[in-house]
RNA sequence: GCGCCGCUAGCUCAAUUAGGUAGAGCAACGGACUCUUAAUCCGUAGGUUCAGGGUUCAAUUCCCUGGCGGCGUACCA
């Protein structure tokens, strides 16, 4: 555990502190100015010559024999604090038990060097916490993203900026509830734990609960709750959840994962694409990341490539995209046609793929990384959604739409089907998918359909993965930059 | 899953071309130093080179297997 030879003298050195008496690890300290107070209230802090506490963890110590300069750094900020011998006595050798990385708290007085450093004068210091390890190297950081993924704490101490995209994080997600509660919506929380998983297609990951005895599984979507609170009655409802998809890690996916969901009662696909307009809108002119640099309210530079959001955003239908990027109106093609194309652009056709899967296979490969700037793809084919409602005028397609920017699926929404009848009948079709070797293929629930039964008014309803909202606002290229605690392998 | 690349001191990196006693900076330790800020100066210590196997007189270096990671690709509509 404390193998090195750092480690090992920093063990003595706790010894030592608590044989003078110092208690390593006291129970508070009260702070009355924290790092950030103190520089924004310098001036008047220097005039009145104030006494103030601050604390924070040690990231740096340059001695200088009878005098020592300490850089503190808490939550928001990093200060210099100046020891002098002459003024603390005998806690000063105390001081030099101490190391990078030990919290302390300090009292004393602001001023500023010669060379304008704001700088705490320090008249009594208290060690707050000891730190058993050395840290990373002041100046490169952490680099070792392993090591930064597999240990955030450390990442956060050394890359400030980390700190940032986090906050802005937090920051995103606090603006999307004032929007949506601005607009009535009021926010609930359904099962993550589910007999049964349903609302997209993927594989869950799965649980067994002993009281019950019965396998559980760990939602893949909240869709389906969601719609049964529109059955009664709560008209706009939505929820932030963690959905958990039992498929591969890679830039934009991580098996846990952060997707706003919302639901409207009496409102279509129409309605929804202009609430997600106007809440980009808002968004864009209320959230900064301090890292990531921005010309505009109506644009952002993600990795490189500048998107505007300019409203109303392109719309496009799902089958004039297809045939912008093959040349081919794919809308009424047979099977074999679809499968040539697919073959012709080395697309993988796996056991189970029917027409619409391996359509959505070529809009994949050939049309979404062509989507920078903010489009919707809308009236997608019926068999890809069974949880979306007829096109009106159009028997063979739904009113869904997908949000692509930057290449990147942000979102998927519909119209949302609300005849049971018909509900049951998708779902019939999906089984025979299912038993034809599409193990994504959607499952029977019976449950929502007796719910259907009940009535369900007309309902627009939205999916939005806010993580990757996260990565282009923080201008992050993979999704475990947005994510504290990225799964890696154990 | 597949392909490419990587793994060396606590951290950031050298040394691998063509096999020949593994180095530096920071951090640490000892010393000097009362305005430094990547402090400076003098000195010291610190290594299972990811693991295991193979080739060789000799392996961080070459080969094989495995682990972990990164990037790409596939899967995940």
């Amino acid at each position: 555990m404390f193998d090195t030879e750092q480690e090992k003298i920093r063990i003595k050195k706790l010894k030592l502190l608590k044989e003078k008496g110092v208690i390593p690890y006291p129970y508070k300290f009260k702070v009355t100015y924290t790092i950030q107070d103190i520089q924004t209230k310098a001036p008047e802090l220097i005039a009145k010559k104030k006494s103030i506490q601050s604390a924070g963890r040690i990231t740096a110590i340059r001695g200088h024999g009878k005098t020592i300069f300490v850089d503190l750094q808490d939550r928001y900020g990093k200060i210099q604090i100046y020891l002098q011998s002459k003024l603390l006595g005998d806690k000063y050798e105390i001081f030099k038990l101490l190391d990078i990385g030990d919290f302390i708290g300090v009292k004393g007085e602001l001023f500023e060097t010669h060379t304008k450093e704001l700088t705490i004068l320090v008249q009594d210091f208290t060690l707050l916490s000891k730190s058993l390890h050395p840290l990373p190297e002041k100046w490169h950081g952490l680099q070792d993203k392993e090591i930064r993924y597999r240990k955030r704490h450390l990442d956060l101490i050394m890359n400030p900026d980390v700190k940032n995209v986090f906050l802005t994080k937090v920051k995103l997600i606090k603006e999307i509830r004032n929007f949506l509660d601005n607009r009535g919506f009021i926010e609930v929380d359904t099962p993550i734990l589910q007999p049964v998983y349903g609302g997209a297609f993927a594989e869950p990951f799965k649980s067994h609960y002993k009281a019950l005895d019965r396998d559980f599984y760990l939602r893949i979507s909240d869709e389906l709750y969601l719609k049964k609170l529109i059955i009664g009655g709560l008209d706009k409802v939505y929820e932030f959840g963690k959905d958990f998809r039992n498929e591969g890690i890679d830039r934009l996916h991580n098996p846990e994962f952060t997707q706003l969901e919302l639901y409207q009662a009496y409102a279509d696909y129409e309605d929804i694409m202009q609430i997600v307009e106007q809440l980009f809108k808002n968004l864009l002119t209320k959230i900064t990341c301090p890292t990531v640099k921005r010309e505009g309210k109506n644009e952002i530079t993600y990795q490189g490539i500048k998107i505007k959001f300019k409203i109303p955003w392109q719309r496009t239908t799902f089958f004039d995209a297809l045939k912008k990027y093959t040349g081919k109106d794919l809308k009424n093609s047979d099977i074999s046609e679809i499968t040539r194309i697919a073959e012709e652009n080395e697309i993988l056709i796996l056991k189970g793929y029917h027409r619409g899967k391996i359509l959505n296979s070529l809009f994949e490969t050939l049309v979404q990384p062509n989507l920078i700037e903010p489009t919707f793809i809308i009236d997608y084919p019926k068999d890809i959604s069974p949880l979306a409602k007829e096109k009106r005028g159009d028997p063979s397609l739904v009113e869904r739409f997908e949000l692509f920017v930057a290449g990147i699926e942000l979102g998927n929404a519909f119209s949302e089907l609300n005849d049971p009848l018909e509900q049951l009948e998708r779902f019939k079709s999906q089984q025979e998918f299912r038993n034809k070797g599409d193990l994504d293929a959607q499952i029977m629930d019976k449950d929502f359909i007796e719910a259907l039964e009940f009535g369900m008014p007309p309902t627009g309803g939205l999916g939005l993965g806010i993580d990757r909202i996260v990565m282009l606002f923080t201008d992050s290229h993979s999704i475990r930059d947005v994510i504290l605690f990225p799964q890696l392998r154990t």
